[in-house]
DNA sequence: GTCTATAGGGGGATAGAC
DNA sequence: GTCTATCCCCCTATAGAC
């Protein structure tokens, strides 16, 4: 492996940046103490910090939609791998390290807005597709409209992660989850 | 009406701003441009910023609370109640006003998470009620927990903001809210 | 109670040597 | 490709006159 260039050690510390205090509460500064280059280093390799962010949120957009994909792969029982998918751990009170930038001021540039919506976009159609199967399967009712269950189910998720924030306390989004996946059951009752 | 003061023109600009822009892209200068206040002036009704900003949202959260105990109260069905709830009419593009606070550095202060937390409170007391009063009323199965139900709806319209800031369109919390009330219409059939 | 003037520090970015 | 040195602007806040 080769030894890490400067370019990528500040697309590290973009992005552990990015998580810890967001895009507009990160400084080139920060990123040049952390990642041990300097100005002309950050401005040789990208035009702005805004280019830097956007590549460094679009890698970590890229491997977290691969991670999700492991989640929804395999053969269980639909209604199970949603269960699954709403109850994975997560690290919620810190927010959603996608959803955390949706309020920033920046998140008007699309280099930002892109890999989030892509995050997004992903976790919906796994969602959609599940629930669709999940139908197919007998254990959801067919009435119900899969995709915008699934639009349901993905702002669930991010809003479990703001309460989760907020009262600083994982145990608001399980809530959540489960009070959801209750009412999941209770509906696939009458499949 | 006595004329407002400059204390009370700071605020109201600070209202405007946090709804806008949030906390830390909120300068002490912005503010005494919108007030038609000078830095003296906001300094001396005023220890910080912060202290400020804190008194904005604490009036904003009682105005808010107070419109909400409009919207439980009233004799209505109670999931009629929530429906109503769910699908009032939201400027959710920009986000919530409360929620959007959460993912900022600043909300570490409890001049900041009070007036959140507050809010939140409110919504979760009263639709657990509400959803206790389905319960009773026979349009919710008893075997479902309100408390959790309560939180699964208040993530999900904390959720909902974060979807419709990201795309720029208010549907997507429409559809999420819409999601739910037909798993929770589905999930009525068997109370 | 409101004003003018200003301070100290950090923000994002650039120039140019090596 | 990485470095040092530096720029200009705005941030939050303070001092003290009126």
């Amino acid at each position: 492996m080769p030894k890490a260039s400067k370019r990528e050690q500040l697309l590290d510390a973009a992005k552990e940046l990015l998580w810890e205090v967001g895009y507009e509460a990160m400084s080139p500064r920060d990123i040049q103490t952390r990642s041990a280059a300097r100005p002309g280093s950050l401005y040789h390799h990208f035009p702005s910090k805004l280019a830097l962010a956007g590549e460094a949120m679009s890698e970590l957009a890229e491997k977290d939609i691969a991670r999700i994909q492991g989640v929804f792969s395999g053969d269980a029982p639909a209604m199970e791998t949603v269960g699954r998918y709403l109850l994975a751990k997560r690290d919620a009170t810190r927010g959603c390290r996608f959803g955390r930038l949706v309020n920033e001021a920046s998140i008007e540039h699309d280099e930002l807005r892109g890999p989030v919506k892509a995050f997004f976009e992903a976790i919906r159609t796994h969602l959609a597709g599940t629930l669709a199967r999940a139908q197919a399967e007998g254990t959801l009712p067919t009435e119900l409209d899969a995709e915008k269950l699934a639009v349901t189910l993905l702002a669930l998720v991010q809003g479990g992660a703001v309460l989760a924030r907020t009262y600083k306390d994982e145990s608001l989004a399980r809530q959540a989850m489960e009070g959801a996946l209750s009412l999941l059951a209770e509906a696939s009752r009458g499949a």
